[in-house]
DNA sequence: TCGAAACATGAACCGGGTTTCAACTTTACA
DNA sequence: TGTAAAGTTGAAACCCGGTTCATGTTTCGA
């Protein structure tokens, strides 16, 4: 029986996994490692790759897309794409860096302005329920590079915890919050925060169409009141 | 033509999906469709099959996952298989169906017993969390239903979503919670709540391992009197 | 204008995993 | 004990999509 993660019982080989892209957060759109465009025409086309590359994977999922399935979106030759990317999996992962940067640029304005910290954060989520009702797609992405780029995954949402956990932090130190003694407080907190944003996006934002703002705003009362009567 | 699941824009063949067997909810295993087994041995041999299955796609994923590996692990022939499951879909979604209600079995009994609503929710995150911590490879299944068994995974979390708003309509009805006018807001909270769960799980008890109690008992405040001073 | 580097093309290669199947073994039951 | 049904076997057919590569075209700086 396994204990954790334990080696398989036979000698399968562990599947070489792609070595992350440095990619950062330099221009719009996410080059790989050492393949990037050094021509205007280049650049054009590997926008247009990894838009193709967005609805492909977005409409299919990752297995059940496929590289002519992209590469016939993007009006190139199959080859082309070999061009820009070593593999199915970097453009998954380029993919998965841009979508990550592009829900916190999007978000990022709703959290300027009046108003308190829990005020802020019912912005976030209204913000992001929008933002998820436009780009069901990026929905799907995120969730499946689970399985496809878990370094990707992770990340994504370590990131955003932390940003929650920080906010948090900051309000407490304001003396906007009820203290909270357990040192792991902020940090589970800001889970369950962001969870219940993930799912209020997929309920009512990906399968439904509930109006971001109504759906934010029970979501901030129980935030700051709690469901206690009284 | 399909009138659901839209077909794509171009005349790619629309995915066969695998009609769902019955399953219910009879015997403790998901035999398939109509080829359940009609002898001990039989019994055995799918049990066999559907526990190998479980770690093979716990361990590599769907896609990663094979046949050959999850009859080896078996220890039957490759073709045994096919005498059980139609396809590799079929394992899955039999056992997405079956750890589906493992999860709610295993909760089921931290509902009974003293305590008000909330404290019998603190309870149910706390088994939860336990039962993540003990069958990481069941976190992952379901996680990845939502990309090979659609059907199954909406199923399972509009399931449990249901059961957490019945409990707060009752806690409401006994007067225990502060009153929401919102005609959305049962659903929202119990989707919150679900979501800020499952999140937990994953971070404090598939990730990390911190204690259960400890993690519900900070989210237990946090559903019961919210973040706000005073 | 010219040449080298960047880019584009798509047929063919290739490997791996799913699924089939005909022969064989075990079980159930009269 | 006999035999039909249930179950088992694993080699091989089959399928399919990722990846390669040799050839042709475009860009761009000198």
């Amino acid at each position: 029986m396994l204990i954790e993660n334990a080696p398989p019982a036979d000698g399968r080989p562990p599947k070489p996994r792609a070595k992350s892209g440095s990619a950062g957060s330099a221009a719009p759109a996410a080059p790989p490692s050492a393949k990037a465009p050094r021509t205007a025409r280049g650049e054009k086309t590997l926008r247009k790759i990894l838009t193709a590359a967005l609805e492909e994977f977005g409409e299919y999922g990752f297995s059940d897309a496929s590289i002519v399935g992209i590469t016939r979106r993007a009006k190139v030759a199959l080859g082309t794409f070999y061009t820009y990317f070593d593999s199915k999996e970097e453009v998954f992962q380029g993919l998965v860096r841009d979508m990550s940067a592009q829900v916190g640029e999007y978000v990022a304005p709703a959290l300027s302005g009046a108003g308190d910290g829990l005020e802020r954060e019912r912005r976030a989520l209204a913000a992001f329920l929008r933002f998820a009702a436009e780009h069901k797609q990026v929905y799907r992405i995120i969730d499946e590079a689970e399985f496809v780029d878990p370094e990707g995954f992770r990340t994504h949402y370590e990131t955003i915890a932390e940003r929650i956990a920080g906010r948090l932090a900051e309000a407490a130190a304001n003396g906007e919050l009820r203290e909270d003694e357990s040192p792991l407080a902020h940090e589970v907190i800001a889970w369950a925060t962001m969870g219940a944003n993930v799912f209020l996006g997929l309920r009512f934002a990906v399968w439904g169409s509930s109006d971001p703002e109504e759906v934010a705003a029970i979501t901030s009362r129980l935030l700051r009141h709690g469901l206690g009567a009284k």
